[in-house]
DNA sequence: AATATCTTGACATGATATGGACGCAGTAGC
DNA sequence: GCTACTGCGTCCATATCATGTCAAGATATT
């Protein structure tokens, strides 16, 4: 968007846009070579340094992959198409649902369609039931990744364009909000798991990409205190310690500008001990990356991102 | 959908197309090679990409021939006439309500007793797919009167002497949920439809006749918002008013005596314009005919006499 | 020295392509 | 009423494609 003030955009090394991808480097290389994916400047030695910028239209490209496109074909499609596609997509792909042959396919595609008629019915018995049914049908990677995101996003997207009506949205995002917080108390926890804090800072008040980090942290083994919403430092510093976490994980969603997130952050990681590791992600925490960078947090701009850091982390302090 | 025409030019591999449209692959190169619909372009590898408007003359088709047409008499005509052609037929086909085509060798009894020993035998997916093959079958309300309404009724009465396990009622419940509420949704509406609220008002949690009641409406032309039971009047109002329904339906069966319904009656009627009629139907409505006089409110002692009521009620206020 | 990353080439897998056969429903002819 | 024909959806076997992943050896970074 505007021109970024500092002069030495930070560059990343692989490491960093794996982490917070989710892909593998083995892809990010083919991609370049085959498709001509990103041209990432290269150290004097050659190795590549990506911008966030890099990193986040490597997030659009794997939204538009999810949604059936093939990279061959969207590979070199300038940024602001593929944004405006990816919208595109999202929202076709699913308001479709006037096929009539198809009976009982028990993937994830037609508890979505069914979420989403129910949603656009006003349905919430519906909605509710059939989330619950395929919560139970699915597993909870396949019930994340396949129905509750994309029905997140499509909400999101049809509310965007005022397709939905605002009393949808809520109706929806109550019981999904519920569906999720279900989901994760039936993860059962073993005697030892690391413990993981998740909320959503001060002036943050869009929960979900926190509930939706939760039930992923709670199927990877981890024992989740789900603080909510609009959670001053001091109060998720106070939790840490309570409950002895190793990690406090953030969702950073909208504002993308308040001025005060940079000070709870940086009041956050005073307010730990060092061995906590502080994880962020959602679609907004591009905007306070020196913030981040200097508490140490580690970005991560997908759910598949966050599962790889919480299976490779121990957790153990 | 919206004009919108991005000149994006990402074009959809064969699974979007297939996700989209609900055809088989096979089909569609079927309909290519022998009736010559569509040429996509090929990938270098000869893979078919399709564009947007490819999908939609797709869409187009599928309707066409949805509304009796043959894939060989439609597969050459120019998008317009097509177009023209469909909306043609769907006016055609609804202002004919009346079965006259099907032939009446499928009558509801054989599926009656099928469905009902599926449920005997703790089969859903038999039940599900019976129940579908019967919709697409019969015409709504030969589904409604000859299947769903005396299996509804034989199930509770199999239950009520302790014949059928609780476990089979709820299966059988929660298909019939399912069934009834897709039917609903077949039930494709035209532009300038009435809106009619259909619920279960506060305390009652029966909402089969309620579902009952949104399929019959829906194949009878009207818009239905399906609000599900248990409803405040509150709650219910303000549905109306954001959907700018015409009508409000409620089912009353269960408790016949609750002492909080006849205030939440009057309070519905309190917040809704005069304009808006009240209709109300179920085996419990008998109990409260003070409050439902008092509130003007039509009652309605079968599916027919609903029938009746929305066909003579144009709905417009 | 220990990792991390690079390049190249190969490999595995699921999605598609193709031509042809099959089967069912409706229709025409006997 | 029976049979053959026609239209059309579906299925199969086999080949090719698109793309993710892996292996090996070389170089860079820390």
């Amino acid at each position: 968007m505007s021109a970024t003030q500092t002069p030495a955009a930070a560059l990343h090394p692989m490491r960093i846009v794996v982490q917070r991808t989710g892909l593998t480097p083995d892809l990010l290389r083919a991609w370049e070579k085959r498709y001509g994916v990103l041209d990432p400047t290269r150290s004097a030695g050659g190795q590549r340094h990506y911008t966030d910028a890099d990193v986040e239209h490597l997030v659009l490209l794997t939204r538009a992959i999810q949604g059936g496109r093939q990279i061959g074909q969207i590979a070199r499609l300038p940024i602001a198409e593929l944004q405006a596609m990816v919208e595109q997509d999202e929202i076709a792909a699913r308001s479709t649902p006037l096929r009539t042959s198809t009976v009982a396919t028990e993937n994830g595609d037609s508890v979505l369609a069914a979420a989403l008629a129910a949603v656009d019915r006003f349905d919430g018995p519906t909605l509710e039931s059939t989330l619950r049914g395929a919560a139970v049908r699915l597993s909870i990677d396949e019930m994340l990744d396949g129905v509750i995101g994309p029905l997140l996003f499509t909400i999101g997207a049809l509310w965007h364009q005022g397709l939905l009506r605002p009393a949808n949205e809520h109706l929806a995002t109550s019981i999904i909000r519920r569906t999720l917080s279900w989901m994760t108390d039936q993860a059962s926890l073993s005697a030892g798991a690391p413990a993981i804090v998740i909320a959503t800072p001060a002036g943050q008040s869009h929960e979900m990409g926190a509930m939706l980090a939760s039930a992923a942290a709670a199927s990877n083994g981890w024992r989740v205190i789900y603080l909510g919403c609009d959670l001053p430092a001091i109060e998720i510093a106070n939790a840490v310690q309570r409950t002895r976490a190793t990690t406090v994980a953030l969702s950073i969603v909208y504002p993308t500008d308040d001025d005060r997130l940079a000070g709870e952050l940086r009041e956050l990681r005073a307010a730990l001990p060092p061995s906590v590791a502080i994880v962020v992600g959602g679609s907004g925490s591009d905007g306070y990356s020196p913030a981040l960078r200097e508490i140490g947090a580690e970005v991560l701009m997908s759910l598949g991102a966050l599962r790889n850091w919480l299976r490779t982390t121990p957790g153990a302090r």
